[in-house]
Parts: structure tokens; sequence; C-alpha cells
DNA sequence: GAATATACATTGCGAGCACTCACTATCTAT
DNA sequence: ATAGATAGTGAGTGCTCGCAATGTATATTC
């Protein structure tokens, strides 16, 4: 087995994404404060000079996960609300993805990542704009996917949309602590409902359109 | 100023709780993982050898905060909520102060712990009954502050009490990266609408009182 | 194909970690 | 008053940490 040439370039990104992947599942594993330069690079089979030579921190290492897992999630999220059988109700199916999206191993990673920045006030000030990009794009997803519902509710889509990601949010990370099943399908069914009569509710106050 | 003369008991129970205090504020301040016993013993004025002469671990220490700040978040939504003036619309008032529990700092410590135990497999352990009794609690004392409206919503009470919680658990882990002012005020709005119209349903549902 | 730039490996350092242990100080029971 | 129990002290243990310094291998440029 001879290694085969590859250029600069290629050594370089193939390396970088050994990295980010590394670092996202020990991440997702051990969490922020055990995700340890040395654990990474063990996981990576790289040394730590390799990790050095493209994140000058460990911290400029995390933001870069932070930035890659919020771009994996999202387009997760889009094949798979694409892939929705055409029969299904177009808003359960986007709330209960949203659900599944937060409880991803992926997401466990931006979990970490947000906690850490609470205390961790270098990290938080590089972590900011890399999530505040993918609040954005959060946002413009659910615009595009769900555009009639989006019409139709105007400015309070985006609030709507957020408040939906935040109930799974909160419950994925009380579920961190301790699992408590009983409630969670009639929360979900509570949550569709509620969405689905506000889209009537901004329908009417527009005027049925049959 | 002479050392004045205490019990055992009494010197016990006043160095846990500077213990428990020191620890918590540490918790909140520097995060779980950098919550060290050097320095929760320095906080505390105290030495490390009286820390582990009360608990035996690190972990034994924190189920304790988590114990403790679990009562004291509990204790201070129930003061809070019988102050509130009485001409106020109750539910809204509810979910109001959902919200600054949950941005509280002491919760920030119920937070940190949350998030260690999903990576710590020994703390979640003993940390697990400490939040099933929590959410108990918490549930326990919903149906006490709102007891019409509980009667009212009968089984999806506790799911729609737990829902509030998630949103601004959720709200709140968001605001640990990144701070988004713009849409909140119209999400408490929303929340409170959509419950109250939750309340006129179920009233509804089981033949208006008047 | 030599010169040079880039990619990666190895080693070492000072600091901090959770926890132990031998000790002193204080309180309680007789 | 004194013996024994309980409370608190502080130095010591072996370990891991992030990361810098220095050296080697591979790719590009001329």
């Amino acid at each position: 087995m001879e290694p085969k040439r590859r250029t600069q370039k290629e050594r370089r990104e193939g390396t970088i994404r050994k990295l980010l992947d590394a670092a996202t599942h020990t991440l997702i594993e051990a969490g922020y404060a055990e995700a340890s330069v040395q654990r990474i690079c063990v996981r990576a089979e790289l040394s730590q000079g390799a990790l050095f030579r493209h994140f000058a921190t460990r911290e400029a290492l995390m933001v870069a996960v932070g930035e890659d897992v919020g771009d994996r999630i999202l387009e997760r999220y889009r094949e798979q609300f694409l892939s929705v059988p055409a029969g299904e109700a177009s808003v359960a199916a986007a709330v209960r993805l949203v659900r599944d999206a937060c409880r991803s191993r992926l997401n466990q990673a931006w979990y970490e990542l947000s906690i850490a920045a609470r205390t961790n006030e270098n990290l938080r000030k590089h972590l900011e704009p890399v999530a505040r990009r993918y609040y954005e794009d959060i946002a413009t997803a659910a615009r595009e996917l769900l555009p009639d519902f989006a019409a139709k509710m105007g400015g309070s889509f985006d609030v709507l949309v957020s408040t939906v990601i935040a109930v799974f949010d909160g419950e994925a990370i009380e579920r961190f602590a301790i699992a408590r099943p009983e409630g969670e399908e009639a929360r979900l069914a509570l949550l569709v409902a509620a969405v689905e009569q506000l889209a009537r509710g901004a329908e009417l106050a527009r005027g049925p359109k049959h």
C-alpha cells in the first residue's frame, strides 16, 4: 500500500476534515471540557502538531466545529423535509423534524458549544457570529420550505419558528438529566395543533381564500 | 471577637451551607468543568479536607447543589407568583415568571449540571432522582398555583406547563451563545395568547360556566 | 533537481486536577 | 477533668492539560 500522491491542498483539506470530524465526535461523546487536544488528535490519527498547524488554538477548532455542524444540521433538515411523502401535512412534518434535529447527535455538539460559551468569554466572542449566521440560515430555510405558511403569518412566522425550536431545545436539555417519555408525544401533538390553529387564524384574519 | 461556641451540628450545617453556596456560585460563574474543588474551597474559605469530610467526591457535592438550587428556584417562584398584584392576569404572570426563573442565576447552575450529566455517567446516575423529584415538584406547584386552570385543562395541564418551561429553557440556552432580544417579547406574547386560548378552548369543551 | 514552502511528528514544560493522609482544633459524654 | 468523637487543616501524590519549540517528510517552484 504505497501512499498515493496528493497535492498540498488535498492533504490540507483532508487533514482539516479529519480534525473537524474527530473534534465533533469527541465533543458529542465526551463534552467540551473533556474534548482535549490529545483526545481529538488520537481520534483523528494525527499528531498535536498537525492540529496546531491548522488551528491557532483549541478554541479556534471548536468554533470551526460549530460552523460545520450548523451547516450539516441544516442540510440534513432540508433533505429530510423534502423527502416527506406528498400526502403528509407539511406543518406537522416540519415540527416533527425539528424535534428529530434537536435530538440528533450533531446537535449535541452545538449544545456543548453553547453552554461552554456561557462561561468562556473568548469562545463566546468567536462563536457569536457563527451562531448569528446559523440562526439566520434557519429562518431563511424555514421560509423557503414553508413559503405559503410564511406568507400567511407575516412577521410572526420567524417568532413561531424560533419558538418551536426553543421547545425542543429545552426538551433536549432536560432529557440529558432524565428521561421523561410520558408527555413527549402529547407535547408534539399539542404543538402541531397550536401551530396549525395559528395558521388557520392568520388565514381568517386576511380573509379566507375559498 | 471571640469565636462563639457552636454545637457540632451547627458547625457541620454551617460548613455544608458554605460549601453549597460556594459551589453554586462557582458553577454559575465558571461552569461545571472549571468548578474545581480548589476554587470552591477558596470561595468557601475552607480547606479541601473540609469539603471531603462532608462530601465523598466532587460529584456528590454537585448533586447536592442540584437538589439545593432546585428547591430554591421553586421557592422563589412561589414567592414571586403570590406577590403578583391581584388585578393582573394570573396565566400571563405565571408564564412571564417562568421566563424569569429560566433566566435566573440559580438556574444556570441547573443547566450546567444537566449538560454535564449528558457525558458524565456517574453524575447522571446520581442526578436522575434529584431531577425527577424536581420536575414533579414543579408540576405539583403549578397545579397548586393555578388550580382553576389545572382543573379545566385536565390531563393536558402538565404537558402544557412542561412545554412552557421547555420554551424558556431553550431560549435561555440559545442566549448563551448569542443575544437575540428582537423576538423575545413577541414570543412571550405569542405564548401567553396561545395558553389563554387553550384555557378558553378547554372551558368551552366542558361548557361555559356563565 | 535543487531550493523553498508547506504539512506533520515528537518532546517537554509549568500549571492545575481530584483526592489522601497525618495532623490539630473543637465539641460531647462521662 | 479527661477520653473519645467529630470537624477542619494543608502538604503531598500521580496524572492530564494546552501549546510551544524543534525536527523531519512531502509537495511545489524555478
